[in-house]
DNA sequence: CCTACATTTGCCAGATAATGTCAAGACAAA
DNA sequence: TTTGTCTTGACATTATCTGGCAAATGTAGG
């Protein structure tokens, strides 16, 4: 698996020398759960990504963009096409943009 | 919302000018269900993408892909950095690729 | 307008997947 | 061994997804 989003979680605690047990009861979660996530046996939620992004002092736009990166890369894993699925997407996301105005 | 692979689903259709009931009938699925595959309100199988692409006489492959590639597009359309994060996926496709060999 | 057929929508039930907790195990440092 | 941290597995609880049914809407032809 991938878990690029856990992988800095760690990284971020680590350099601040904080334990698991604190940022878990910061996000009023076990610790367990907590484990997990940056693991990535499970998915933080949305708002947990930005409360993490407060206390260890990173920018949420950060942490987010690894977060949903994760979750993209679950989805296109497994197919063969991965990187033309990425080029697809793009293309459109520029058209919905470009309707957007 | 994107839904280019029902958009497809329904070109495919009208050119062959077959009705929802049918395709239908041929997923072993309601015709009120195809119908919310092809607008996008629901999402098919796996398997169900494979089939319509033998009836519909495409490469599995073509539909697979924008199969994939609007449930990637759910993921990133809510997020600002949507374009950042695809470039974050790719990258860690090929540096996952070239860890497989 | 009426009929016949196709498509769409809203709501509900069952299936499936995700999220979290608890308890127990593994690991490391002292 | 003891203490604190981290990890894992099994389970309960929720949330989300999928499909069906019934009713509504749309579309032609007569």
């Amino acid at each position: 698996m991938s878990n690029i989003f856990g992988n800095r979680l760690k990284e971020l605690r680590d350099a601040k020398q904080i334990p698991q047990r604190q940022l878990a009861s910061f996000l009023e979660i076990d610790t367990a759960t907590y484990c997990k996530i940056e693991k990535g046996d499970r998915r933080a939620k949305r708002e947990q990504v930005i409360k993490l992004a407060g206390v260890l002092k990173t920018k949420p736009k950060e942490l987010l963009m690894l977060w949903s990166a994760d979750k993209v890369y679950d989805i296109i894993a497994e197919e063969a096409e991965a990187v033309q699925i990425l080029n697809v997407v793009a293309e459109n996301i520029v058209i919905y943009k470009k309707e957007k105005r």
